[in-house]
RNA sequence: GGAGGUGUGGCCGAGUGGACAAUGGCAGCAGACUGUAAAUCUGCCGGGCUUCGCCCUACGGAGGUUCGAAUCCUCCCGCCUCCA
């Protein structure tokens, strides 16, 4: 059972409490992705030193390795993976599109073929929703067609009431069991297929409603008008969670909108190649220019690797290939987006988003980041 | 002293008459990444230019054979192995 309440607003924004079997998530907020039962490179105790109040999994994944039945006798994900917080797990839905070329999708379900050996796994509504009860998630996902970019209309709506229907069987075969299942709203760009499947989906009274079908390949611009049709359309006392977005500026979008959920690779997987958020910009820290830049990734993270080192050593450790590289990006990309979301719910608290959107939009951002020359000035240098 | 082998672009290393400015890998310089088949992938990587192309200089050095040589011949230099 979950129980989401909200406790401001600003515009469209929500500044959100949602309270799970594994403790509470103060929302908007942002979820770390552990595929596997681990974001990559990062304990659970870094995980949880860096603020994530909630780590999404991945259903199809654990399916293959080590298998749903070795992670129930291992005494459920939280007891299996040490991550004691709240759980979200993803359906496989997105592996329709991700893995579109070792699937076959019918009214049933969907059949996988194993990226790993080819070995058929057979996912429907019902099973995917029972695998997800048994491994003890707090949140669990309804298996979807994440419906590839771009779809023509016939192709769109058939994706469409494909996922609805699974979207009823999976409600139906739901039992609870102390967590929450979400809906997921496809519909591609068509604004009435958006909009009817928020209501349709609200009918079945979920416990919170994601809009899917986004980051697939389409332009920014589309992607924010899918959200901005979406997200007021979904009922205003459940969650909202805009799936797999985002870049910060996306995410600052689609909080003004109403969303309350996020999850994304970016800032794990450019983490490990060596592309840092950063307060000042993005540093592609393997670049020659840090070389010998003392200072650390960003003036004002506190996270292990900007707290006691340089950018000139992430760039060695990048370098030299040292495990070590990747796994102080990613606790500080995480580190970057949790602060951020932080930010973003005081400013909400405040009813200043506003002001935080502008003064993300003057950061510096992307390649264009100003170089700082190493100074002669002994003043400027920071010593370590 | 004798016998054999070897010398290729920053490094390693293919190539043994024309399709070679020369396969690969590494290093280097950049770029991409959005519910993770990603510690991955892509581009550039002798010099110059009007850069779909053209011109220089290049496979230890010098000379030669040939229409044409990194590739064949001669001499020289360096390195390696074995025998004395």
């Amino acid at each position: 059972m979950l129980t989401f309440e909200i406790l401001a607003t600003d515009g469209g924004a929500r500044l959100g409490r949602l309270t799970t079997p594994h403790g509470v998530v103060e929302t908007p907020a942002f979820m770390p992705v552990g595929t596997l039962g681990a974001v990559k490179g990062v304990t659970p105790q870094e995980l949880e030193g860096a603020g994530a109040s909630v780590m999404l999994s991945n259903l199809y994944h654990l399916a293959l390795r080590p298998g749903i039945d070795a992670v129930e006798a291992l005494g459920g994900l939280h007891a299996f993976t040490g991550w004691r917080r709240p759980i979200l797990t993803d359906s496989g839905g997105f592996q329709v599109w991700s893995l579109g070329g070792l699937r076959k999708v019918d009214a049933g379900g969907v059949t996988f073929r194993s990226h790993l050996d080819g070995s058929p796994l057979r996912f429907t509504p019902e099973t995917v929703v029972r695998f997800q009860e048994r491994m003890g998630v707090d949140i669990a996902m309804v298996l979807d067609e994440c419906t590839a970019w771009p779809a023509e209309r016939p192709v769109a709506t058939a994706s469409w009431e494909r996922t609805l229907d699974w979207a009823r069987r999976a409600r139906a075969a739901w039992r609870g069991g102390g967590g929450g299942l979400f809906g997921i709203v496809q519909g591609s760009v068509y604004r009435d297929l958006r909009e009817r499947a928020a209501v349709e989906l609200a009918a079945l009274d979920f416990d919170g409603y994601a809009i899917g079908g986004v980051a697939v390949g389409e332009p920014e611009t589309e992607r924010r008008t899918v959200v901005e049709w979406t997200a007021p359309a979904l009922p205003a006392d459940r969650p909202r969670y805009l799936m797999g977005v985002g870049y910060p500026e996306d995410i600052l979008h689609a909080v003004s909108h109403g969303v309350d959920l996020f999850d994304c690779v970016l800032p794990a997987r450019n983490a490990r190649h060596a592309v840092l958020f950063t307060r000042q910009g993005v540093l592609k820290i393997k670049n020659a220019r840090f070389k010998d830049d003392p200072r650390p990734l960003d003036e004002e993270c506190g996270c292990p690797a900007c707290t006691r080192t340089s950018r000139a050593f992430l760039h060695h450790l990048f370098r030299c290939g040292e495990l070590t590289g990747p796994v102080l990006a990613t606790l500080h990309n995480v580190r970057y987006y949790l602060d951020f979301m932080a930010d973003l719910r005081q400013s909400i608290g405040l009813g200043a988003l506003k002001d935080r959107g502008a003064a993300l939009a003057r950061s510096p951002e992307g390649p264009d980041l100003e170089v700082h020359p190493v100074s002669s000035d002994p003043r400027e240098q920071r010593s370590f």
